[in-house]
DNA sequence: GGTGACCGAGCGGAACTCGATCATCGCTGT
DNA sequence: ACAGCGATGATCGAGTTCCGCTCGGTCACC
């Protein structure tokens, strides 16, 4: 694995939360706290999302909300990084699990990954990588996409053919950028996810990976 | 010309503002009031952009931008609309005075043109074509890239090889969905536009147009 | 008893309203 | 022609409401 998560709630390392939680209870209610916010931002969106609703959808105070977030933006950052890392851990737990060493079944899990996470994961749709970038137009994008760039950076560097593997880097963000992109519009079109798209995204990856 | 403009400053259709201008001077107001949100979006943010900023800036008062303006994040709306309506125009314009017709000469153009806003046009690159939709999850996106996709629709259908353009506006969802999100990361990593994902851009929009 | 966790009234500021006031336009009668 | 005059467009800005966030006090766990 190379996610580790000291919290099932807290994302990351994290420098998002005001107060890192010791105690069981605390971090049931910081994991309430996302969970709310996911579900309000999933109805309404993130710019009508308000701290009094995260509060009272999921039981707490208002000083509570504050509490663990410095402000109304950290919260939906939060919950972006816990989308990222959930999503982070299912491609590298599907791919260690099938025991693959092509770098295409890595790229076909990533994107299996994600159309699960915009179809379950409560938040994610609205949120994809960077609409925290929504948030901070300067960070934001970074944040988000900076870990998955890097995680799929491990997991093909070892996969991919030695010649081609000096661009890697480079190739795997404009692919990120790329197939974020058409599955953003799959959804985008349909809630289930538009299958065109989809198949479209997942050829355009490969073709682009594979060096055309 | 396929974009007429019924009047200088306002954007398409359009029903984001409250009362369409009908004197001289008031178009001229709202023309003030969208420079100004862009000055203030490209110094400080969307986020942080205030009613009261625009109003003071433009040398009004705030209750004239809310007679134009339902409310805060239709400024940036009718902002984001106006660009799209721009660069259209580029686009168009470039297009037929170059009385090319080949294909990939519209596309070369349309990069270009986008380029050129991301670099001189204020308010551009905070807004790209949907950080409208970071305002309105739902609408944002769509209202400003429809617009942009059937232009270039109508401008490759004349230009585009017969036998495959059954699928082009497919072709061309995925084509725009793309190149923004490369042309984007290009001016996320740096102010002029990183060359390097620019010319990456061009060549994976021009190769999968090409049809692979 | 000491520290972590929680509450919610209250403060400051930003979004937005509304009725009063001023500017412009089109008409109409001389 | 054009001077006067309603009607409608346009502007203003104090005031209201709502929201982000603080802070001191109370409760729960170790």
């Amino acid at each position: 694995m190379l996610v580790t998560e000291t919290n099932e709630a807290l994302p990351g390392g994290s420098s998002l939360l005001r107060n890192e939680p010791v105690q069981a209870r605390s971090s049931a209610r910081l994991t309430g706290l996302l969970d709310a916010a996911a579900a309000i931002i999933d109805e309404i969106g993130f710019e009508r999302l308000t701290t009094a609703m995260v509060a009272e959808r999921a039981g707490a105070s208002i000083g509570t909300v504050y509490r663990y977030f410095p402000d109304r933006i950290a919260v939906v950052e939060a919950l972006a990084a816990r989308c990222v890392g959930r999503l982070m851990e299912r491609i590298d737990g599907v791919i260690v699990e099938s025991g693959s060493q092509e770098w295409h079944d890595a790229v076909d899990f990533a994107i299996d990954a994600q159309v699960d996470m915009y179809r379950t994961e409560p938040g994610f749709r609205a949120i994809r990588f960077g609409d925290a970038e929504v948030a901070d137009s300067t960070s934001g994008e970074t944040e988000g996409r900076r870990p998955f760039a890097e995680q799929m950076s491990a997991l093909l560097a070892v996969r991919y053919p030695v010649e081609r593997s000096a661009d890697l880097d480079f190739a795997l963000d404009v692919a990120i950028e790329m197939g974020s992109a058409i599955l953003a519009r799959a959804f985008q079109a349909s809630p289930e996810g538009d299958s065109r798209f989809i198949e479209e995204c997942r050829s355009v990856v490969t073709g682009y990976l594979a060096g055309a």
